[in-house]
DNA sequence: CATGGATACGTGCATATGCATGTATTGGCA
DNA sequence: TGCCAATACATGCATATGCACGTATCCATG
């Protein structure tokens, strides 16, 4: 039964920081998300638009017109959070909610300006892509967006 | 070249919202970890913590007292993100924060409150672990955990 | 047509995260 | 010893995320 001694020197309390493979599947996933995720902004930045935007923008142009519920759901994220995420989007114009068929419901939609800046940041994202990729392995990526779906389906 | 039609009549537009199968690795990871923070943070709210809370706090008993820089690297989180995080905990008497050897160090600890709180959030920490593994699978879940610690590590 | 339950949102709160920048200390060197 | 680069943080900004609630509509019924 060792992990128990206090007094050990000083020395590689370098390799703990590293070193542990954490059990916890949630400390995993938001781990390699801020790291990933960092990488993506990073090119984002380019074109003024956070990676998450950018999965936004996408994701509207690919759906087309939709309420927000359902864009939220195809986000998978929360429908409040969606709604006040699509607060710095339409303030600059890149997407324009309004009123949907229903007197509840909302429509949400990409701008032409919005598709223009999609289409920039798509340069972008495929430079964050590769740059992940080159890395990482592509058949690797493949495989674990694959996954990262069945964690999303299944669960 | 199908994929270009407009008018498609108004019905399973639906499948559409479930069943692309994004390319975006960085999408992929945030999804994931969006879905499963849910889930954990469901389970320790009746600890009072956040599941992101737990992984310091818990990340912390097993590294012993440390500046903030070494913890931040140990989440995988950016140092300020961290420096903030810790605010809410601090102020919740769970963690201390205080003068480091250096001038400039800031060394952060459990208290033994906070190793109180940890203790029983472990138990939820286990039923939310079990909820997500009992559905994702033990094996699999294993096998991703060291898929992303692999994201973390190479890229 | 009035009404209760289901829908689709919006708000108040509180955390989580990072970048750019500014500040205080340390340490090494001319 | 005096000064500069490196180190370790703190702050101002701006997003990102969710839960608990409250509100406006719609719809199926009696």
């Amino acid at each position: 039964m060792p992990k128990r001694e206090a007094a050990k020197p000083p020395s590689p309390a370098d390799d703990a920081v590293m070193n542990d493979m954490t059990p916890c599947n949630n400390l995993a996933l938001r781990q390699a998300a801020r790291h990933v995720s960092q990488i993506y902004d990073r090119h984002m930045a380019e074109a003024g638009l956070r990676g998450s935007q950018y999965s936004i923008l996408s994701k509207l142009s690919r759906l087309g017109a939709l309420p927000i519920g359902r864009l939220a759901e195809a986000m998978v994220m929360d429908r409040t959070a969606l709604g006040r995420a699509l607060g710095p989007l339409e303030r600059d114009k890149l997407i324009k909610v309004g009123e949907g068929p229903d007197g509840r419901t909302r429509s949400v939609s990409l701008t032409a300006l919005g598709q223009t800046r999609l289409a920039e940041a798509a340069v972008l994202w495929r430079k964050a892509q590769d740059e992940f990729e080159a890395r990482f392995g592509v058949v690797e990526a493949e495989s674990l967006r694959a996954t990262l779906k069945r964690v999303v389906n299944t669960v």
